[in-house]
DNA sequence: GGCCCCTTATAACCTATGTTATTTGTGATC
DNA sequence: GATCACAAATAACATAGGTTATAAGGGGCC
């Protein structure tokens, strides 16, 4: 994954989900992109702002993170590498959330006025970025099916099932073993839990012989029971060719 | 609100986010619509099937609907007059929720092939409905942050909150009054509660005097004061004008 | 090697919410 | 107007998860 261009690193988050003609792909690589990175702990997109370009994944962990009257915040969902963080930014302008840097992070800037010129010229492009948003959306359900309904336990589970699929895809996982640069804090915001109670819920995954968690090293003993667990179904995460 | 045909319905979901041009709308006309009636409790969209249209809600109310391995259900969103239920079947075409009447319900299907008709000759109306889309997951996001971070009595404040704003819009609240048809179990299944506390908070809220709540009527005395209390923002909704 | 800061871990205690069961209310039906 | 069925309400009890505080690891830096 090194050394990938952010075209490649579009095509790619596109490909496993239908296939793209050589025009799709003259299209994409016509598009200006602006590379920016960001240190760990950066703001990349501030809540409430008015945004006018969108923000593709190149390398680093991103987050949504909604910030409430309360001082707490909730982390809404986590980029890796390939995923657009704020493509719905094209159709709403407004965001009703920030993007944070959990790591350091390259990212690139798409502006809107491309994306609107795709959909002059390009239905085909124009509806697989936006199938991109609507899995977005799926992932959402999937959260929030999770943080309703799952306890903990079930809860981290399901999240470590998503991330080994997602990591896979873009080559960072393999053999259900990947690194989750986060925090206990960040998790917890992620889960919906309190530090403390994080911690004791890694401990207990960790007790339960499902997985072996040591500084930021994950490795899944089992995935097939740790999926049935914590009833992860990975069909919402669309990675699956169709006539789109 | 009554004799509203499909197309004006659909005309007006989009028209408080933007300006529709007379061609628009002319092509908006055009789409063949398919009406159905459903009973309270049918189910008209199942979990895990393949769709070919889309359904836009004419009158009733509805929910996606998650079953979980457990036997328990998350409802991950609510629909109303106006709503498009299940817009992103349109690039998915996997359904990763069911779709439930909550109430006897009409709504009108639109034909995918229709619709990408459409990204074939309105950029526009394609950006239109991309945005019901991304909209929606506005509200999936503010969800997400709801049953992550909010005691139960603020987010049910916060779900009549935007009950009020979503329901004013196509006139079914006025002056903070309206009806949830919806039982208690089904609230509890919104929120990510059990119906005891389900039952517990709707009691919290009325000695808190924050609201009337009667049989399916209910009465905000004081918005600004729920709104307030709850942590409510409408600017996720996106009802504001906007180049789209 | 020692110090500092951040993170993880542990402990004790507290509370919001869940569970199971029973009672009360209410609207539909005969 | 009695009965039935379902929803709302209440009660007693159990527990997952929150809170506050402190301790233990671990890496960078002088």
């Amino acid at each position: 994954m090194t050394d990938m261009d952010a075209y490649e690193r579009l095509i790619k988050t596109f490909t496993p989900r239908d296939d793209l003609s050589s025009d799709d792909i003259a299209l994409l690589r016509s598009m200006p992109l602006r590379i920016a990175t960001y240190g760990k702990g950066e703001e990349i997109i501030a809540q409430d702002s008015e945004v006018s370009e969108s923000c593709l994944m190149m390398t680093g962990w991103t987050g949504r993170a909604v910030y409430l009257e309360s001082g707490k915040r909730q982390i809404t969902a986590l980029h890796i590498a390939g995923d657009f963080v704020d493509l719905h930014g094209f159709t709403l302008k407004y965001m009703d959330h920030s993007v944070v840097a959990l790591t350091a992070t390259q990212v690139a800037f798409v502006r809107h006025d491309e994306l609107k010129k795709i959909t002059h010229v390009s239905p085909h492009l124009t509806r697989l970025f936006w199938m991109l948003t609507t899995i977005d959306g799926a992932v959402q359900r999937t959260t929030i099916a999770s943080l309703g309904r799952r306890p903990a336990l079930e809860r981290l589970g399901h999240l470590l099932c998503e991330l080994d699929c997602r990591l896979s895809v873009v080559g960072l996982a393999q053999d259900h073993r990947y690194d989750v640069p986060l925090v206990q804090e960040e998790l917890a915001d992620i889960l919906g839990l309190s530090v403390v109670h994080m911690n004791r819920t890694i401990q207990d995954l960790r007790k339960a012989g499902l997985v072996t968690w040591q500084g930021s090293r994950i490795v899944i003993h089992d995935f097939g029971k740790l999926t049935q667990f914590s009833g992860f179904d990975p069909r919402y995460l669309n990675f699956i060719k169709r006539e789109r």
